[in-house]
This record gives structure tokens, sequence and C-alpha cells, in this order.
DNA sequence: CTGCATCCCCCATGATACTG
DNA sequence: CAGTATCATGGGGGATGCAG
């Protein structure tokens, strides 16, 4: 794949970093993408706490509450409470929180050929 | 062939989320892929150690050393020592190290708007 | 069931000193 | 200058209990 690099140093390259930051700081440990990927993996179901918690290997009840928290904060995730007994709580993408779907996917996607380069060794 | 397969078992979404935690084991922490397109920035430039170390603000000595160990050991990065007096050591992305490139892009350009879109709360 | 508070442990990171 | 080894430490994250 050829990427066209730029000729000169821009000036607002460097400065513009900043915006990286920010998103490395909210999207950059190791749960939030792969939250927002298996919300948007099921866009018709009811995507209850405990259905994701149970589905995403390896994450606690404590650290999954903290991330979507997080989320909710940051307009990605809608959070409703059913009114059922006893209670449960669904979470569902927002329609800004989908603008991350095609971020994600490219990522999952390196990955995917990530695996292969790396196995070549 | 698309095989239906009874109640809630998803299409390969799931399963395919594997990859998407290795590309976050990888480079999910605050500093690779900021200085993947640090590097990418001034490509014409030698990218000295040092350098890199002023211009990333925050990062140590031992951390920007270690994450360019590990992009080095995934073929993101080349490690040049130069026969200077004192020796010093550049880096640069290799061609496969350049396909992170958009996508540091797309999480810039997302950093960017959502400091629009948070600020507007 | 969901989510928060508390306690606690351990790892990631910083600081420092040292080698090549 | 680049990188490693050692030591100290703060906070991330697990386990548990409880409230709504």
């Amino acid at each position: 794949m050829h990427i066209k690099r730029p000729e000169k140093t821009s000036p607002e390259c460097i400065p513009n970093l900043l915006a990286l930051r920010d998103s490395l700081e909210l999207l950059g440990g190791k749960w939030k993408l792969l939250i927002v990927l298996h919300i948007s993996c099921r866009p018709k179901e009811l995507q209850h706490f405990k259905k994701l918690e149970k589905e995403i290997t390896g994450i606690s009840a404590k650290m999954l509450a903290k991330e979507l928290k997080t989320l909710e904060e940051n307009k990605i995730v809608t959070r409703t409470i059913q009114n059922t007994r006893p209670v449960t709580v669904t979470y569902a993408l927002t329609a800004y929180g989908e603008s991350l779907i095609p971020i994600a996917r490219d990522l999952q996607q390196w990955g995917l050929n990530h695996r292969k380069i790396i196995k070549e060794k």
C-alpha cells in the first residue's frame, strides 16, 4: 500500500497531535472500542449489562460499569433503565458513537493482518 | 454459503473481535500511535531518539525506549545505529508501519471533532 | 441485576545511577 | 547519547459486600 507522505514538515503537524492524545486518552484502553464493536454487532437486540459482561471474556463487572459510564459521559452510548424486576439496564450506541465503528473495524482488520505478519517471522 | 444457526448465535461478528483485542493490546496504550505519527510527520528527517524524547511532551526516556522496542519487534519501526561520536540511534517507519498512519489520522481527526462535541455539552 | 464503596495487592512507571 | 538495572511508589483493577 502506498501512502502519500508530506514533502515538507507541516507546521500544524505536531500541534495537532494533541488531538490524537485526546483520542487515545479516551479510547486507548483495552476495552472501550471492544465494547463499542460488541454493541454494534447486534444492533437489533437490547444490550443488557449482564449479557455484555458474559460476552466480553475477561472483563470484570466493575471494569465494564466504569467503561460504560465513561462512554456515556462522552455521548457514545446511551443508558436505559428497564422497568423489570429486578431492574436491568440496557446500552445502545448513539448516532455519534457509531462514528467509531469504522475506526474500530479498521483496527480489527489491522489486527487480523498483523497476526499473519508476525507469524511469518 | 450462509448457514442459518439457531437462536442468538451471532454470525462471525463476535469471534473476530479477538483481532480487535490484538490491535488494542499492541497499540492501545498512550504512546505507540503517537510515536508512529510523530515519526511520520517528518519523513525526510532522521528521527533521533533524543529528538523524539523532546518532542513528545511528557514521555520519559525509559518509556520511549520500551515503546520503540515493542514497535521494532512488531516490524513497525526500524532502528539504526549511527556511526557518530557519541553513538546516536535513529528510527523510521517501515512500509508496513505506514499502514498505521491512516488509522492514526482517523483517530486524530475523531479527537479533533470530539473536543467540539464535548464542549457543546 | 446493576453499580458503588471499601479494602488490598501488584504492576506499570518514574527517578536515579550506571554501562557501552 | 542510548539503553538497562534497581528501587520506590501510586494507582489501576480484582474481590467482596451492600444498597437500590
